[in-house]
DNA sequence: TATCGTTATATTTGTTTAGATATAACGATA
DNA sequence: TATCGTTATATCTAAACAAATATAACGATA
């Protein structure tokens, strides 16, 4: 069986992409550094499309995701919310769950070509 | 519960993508129309797109999906082989069940936020 | 051998997406 | 009040991708 089975998964609230792979990277790398720019940074990302990323986030879950404060002691920073920590966790499981589904799936089809 | 999951999968040999959704409805347009020209236009995609996933297809998998001809009556056309069906409805079958197996991870979350 | 609709291929154009750059606003702290 | 690193935002550039156009090659059939 020379091939793979791959997937993506991610959460929609109302047509609008809510939460998938890559904004949960995110996400896991502001709860890890305390600020934006330096997630951005870490992930090698601009830090427009981090920001971007957060925005549309906070503004289509139903409760604050990140919650950021600016100037003072550091300049500022970015941080994860319990709900967001809980949607990260949350999402992380079922992507796990998915792919062992898959994985069992693919060895189902051994009978066959693939 | 407003937030609906979603997800993709597809097949890689060796890291390139040999079967995903868009392609497996592009098989399946051929094998109902018996041309490529014509099944990319009924899904109004390029003629140069259809022929470039059907050559990268057919060239990474193990044995030809499609076999076209050149010429002759009706000016040629294409064809699904017995082993493109074959993958076509393995892929449909595990795809299909992955939409199920999410949507009940999906409800077993449900006494958290999502 | 002229016609036909198709496959096969190259070239150009356009559109969307990501990336880079610049700058204002902010508030704790020294 | 000057400094600092951050968030927030706009604007411009570059790159990736899709779409449009054009044309050659092909072989059964009339």
């Amino acid at each position: 069986m020379k091939y793979k089975i791959k997937s993506r998964i991610w959460i929609e609230a109302d047509n609008n992409i809510l939460l998938g792979e890559g904004r949960v990277a995110l996400l896991e790398a502001i709860d890890e550094l305390g600020s934006l720019s330096k997630a951005a940074k870490s992930l090698k990302m601009s830090y427009k499309k981090a920001w971007s990323l957060v925005d549309a986030l906070n503004s289509r879950a139903q409760k604050p995701v990140i919650t950021t404060s600016i100037g003072g002691k550091g300049g500022g920073g970015a941080k994860l919310t319990p709900y967001g920590r809980a949607l990260v966790r949350a999402f992380n499981s079922i992507n796990k769950n998915c792919w062992k589904f898959l994985d069992k799936e693919m060895k189902k089809q051994l009978y066959s070509d693939f």
